[in-house]
Order: C-alpha cells, then structure tokens, then sequence
DNA sequence: TAGACAATACGTATAAATACCTACTCCCGG
DNA sequence: CCGGGAGTAGGTATTTATACGTATTGTCTA
C-alpha cells in the first residue's frame, strides 16, 4: 500500500547500525527505495535535490545531531519532509522540531504500520511541494524576464488600471503602454488577461499591493 | 512588549487553582487580558467566538483532556491557536498535538518569557487568520448571491474566455453574457477584471479549474 | 563601432467590453 | 393569479483593448 513510485527516495540517518538495518528492512519490503547513512555530514553530502521522498532522522547523534541537521537543512533551503525517530528525547526537542517543521516526531520503537504510514503522507507531501515549487520557479522565471518598465505596467495591470489610467500614472502615452502589456503578455505567455493574473498573483502569493516587491524579488 | 490591545483575550484552561492562578499574575502583568477555567467543558461553555487570542491548554485535566478538547475545537471548527503546558506528557501527546495544530507545547515549569513570546506570537496569528477568514467569508457571501447562471459565466471568465468564447459555450447571445458579466461586477463589488479574479481565485483559493465546484459550495 | 534591445510614440483598423435602454418568457411564491 | 426575479435578446453609442506597421532615442555589448 506504500507508494513504491520508483522515483521517490526514503532517506534514513541514524547513528546505530542495528536501526538502519532493520528500517531497510522495513522499507524496502514495501517497494519503497531507501538510503541510509551513518550521520548527518555524510547525508549532507549525498542528498539528491531532485528526488522526491522524505527523511528518517534520529535525534540524538555523535557530531551533528538530527536537530541540527533540520536547521541546516532550512539554512540551504532544502525543504524535504522530516520524521523524526528518537529513543531518548523530550518534549522540548519534539517541540522545537515540530515549530521548525516536522512532519512527525516518533519515539522508538514505534509501530512499523505507523511509521510507514507517516512515511508515505511525507512522501506525498513533499511531491506536492515540489510541483507548486516548480510551477512558481518558471512563472517566476518569466516575471524576471520582463523589463523594469514591464514589470511596473504588470504590477499595475494586476491591480485593475485600464491602459489610460496607467498611461496617465506613469507619464507615458497610451501607445505605449499598449506595447509593454503585449510584451508581457507574449513574455508571460499568457493567453488572457485572467492567465496574467493568475500567474502573477498565484506565484508571488501576496495581495497585489505587494506584488512590485514580488516581482522585484 | 507584549501586545496588550484591549480586545484580545487569552484563555487558560487547567484543573490546577495554583497555576491558574499563577498564570493569571503573569499574564495580566503584561496589560494582557486573560480568563481561566478549571475544566474543558467550562472553557467550552465560556468561549467567545468575536473575540481573538489564544488558549493554554493543561494536556492532563479530570474529566476531558486537553488533547480531547484540542480535537473538539477542530470538530467545531474552533480554530484557536493553541499553546499546551503540561508537566507529565510525553512525546506521543506533543506529536499528537503538533500534528493537530498546537502552536506549541511547553513543559512545566516553563520560562515565563518564553511563554508570553508564544502566547504573543499565537495571537497575532489568530489576529491574521481571522482577518483572512473574514475576508472569504465576505467573498463567499457575496459568490453565493450569484445565480447559478451568474456562477457559470464567473467561473469562464476566470478561466480567461471572452464574452464571445462564453456566448458560443452557453449557446446564448453575447448580449446575454455582457448582462450575465454586468451583474457579476456588481454583485460582487469589482470595478475590474482584475479584481473579480483576485476575489474569485483567492478566495475559493483552487486552481480555476476547479473554481466551478467552489463557487458551488 | 555596429547591432541588439529597451523605451518611447504615432497611425489605422478591428475587436471587444461597457453603458445605457427596452422587452419577452418562464417559473415561483405570496 | 399576479408580481417579480431570472434568463434571454436586441439596439446604439462609447470606451478600451488588440493587432498590424513604423520610427526615434539611448544604452549596452559583442
């Protein structure tokens, strides 16, 4: 029942031997892929970016602990999916792996069900993250296309002037502003004024009276 | 330093008089206000909906828990951000309440700066959810007077068709759609295309693929 | 320095949306 | 059974937006 897509990677650090073996052992008997390392430098040093999936993290270890390793992680922007396992730890650790984003924090031992449950909901979280992520770089890759001038007239044309108003408020021709909004459309590859919108409102998420913050960005 | 405007309101829920009571000096120090009650079923019976702030929740209480009344509030669509203390938890009640929404879950004894940070930061959080919930309340409200032949013709304008993409769609005359279109801009207060997306998009917060179903519900 | 691109602007023509108005039919509730 | 709202549609005039094409100026770079 686990989702065994075979592009998504289960990661798993923890310092024991004997965890890493038999969660592998658990894992893959689901079909689901598995990597497992010794510590956090080593995972560090051999996390994919481009594979989706999620991280088995151990709380307490030699060197960088999994706390540590969640910071680091929100420091290089890598937004894979935490559990954590923990033999020995507390509610403070639980809590301030939770506030930093974990998706769940399980004490060893812990049900195997369980575990695989909580794997295949992370796995499917961070496939979803990836999408929205992906969609927003190229909408935002688009945005950062478009002229200066260009990115005013958008910013205006998304809150709701017509060309004269925007004429008038930048002190250009109409004629003008007709060429810049074609531009962007074309740039945008909007085929409608709603498309534009939805592009630039959805990607910079943010009411429209930030949206030239956004679209500096 | 922590916000002290008249209209919020802090709830502490726990069974034991000493900490309630405790509780109380502290947070009223800060010119916050703050009402406690010794039981769940009290809380339930006292809270005021209008009114924003936060609840401390004691996680062990005779009668119905912490974590019971965590879930409660969600059956009821309460959404209060929650910041539970407890002396005796342990880590599967932290996760529990964490993967609920808890805001935070302290053990007791706790710092008390750290806990008026939380408490500061858990309203101000209610303070912006409500101000976005209201805003789709009023949105929604406003999408529901629509007629349905209104709700249909919305629903192409936000996927980017013109009046003469609609008409061929709906087999009806352009006239009838720039009808259909007028009494949309009225009816939900737009003075632009621009704005009708904002509010037909944001609000039902889909892709407009699926913004039919949500204009529906 | 020549060529590319950005920003500006004009002309003309067409297409689309908006703003007014009226009017018919159907169906529902008082 | 009658009034009113919803859905339909036409007329006319005006305003906006698009779609072509051309041209000048300035800056940056190969």
């Amino acid at each position: 029942m686990t989702g065994n897509r075979p592009d998504t990677l289960v990661y798993l650090v923890d310092d024991e031997f004997a965890v890493r073996d038999s969660l592998t052992l658990l894992i893959e008997s689901t079909g689901q892929a598995i990597r497992s390392f010794a510590s956090a430098e080593v995972f560090l040093n051999n996390y994919d970016p481009e594979r989706p999936g999620c991280l088995l993290l151990d709380v307490r270890m030699p060197s960088m602990s999994g706390l540590e390793l969640q910071d680091e992680l929100l420091r290089r922007e890598i937004s894979i999916p935490i559990i954590f396992i923990s033999g020995h730890a507390g509610i403070p650790d639980s809590a301030k792996a939770f506030r930093a984003g974990a998706v769940d924090f399980l004490e060893k031992p812990f049900d195997n069900e369980k575990l695989l449950g909580r794997i295949e909901e992370a796995i499917k979280k961070d496939i979803a993250n990836r999408e929205q992520v992906s969609e927003h770089r190229k909408i935002q890759n688009r945005l950062n296309h478009l002229t200066v001038r260009e990115q005013e007239v958008l910013s205006l044309i998304v809150r709701g002037y017509s060309n004269k108003e925007m004429a008038k408020i930048l002190n250009i021709s109409n004629r003008t502003i007709e060429a810049h909004r074609a531009h962007i459309m074309e740039k945008m590859q909007a085929e409608s004024l709603a498309e534009l919108m939805m592009m630039a409102t959805h990607s910079s998420h943010n009411a429209p009276d930030n949206f030239s913050l956004a679209v500096r960005a």
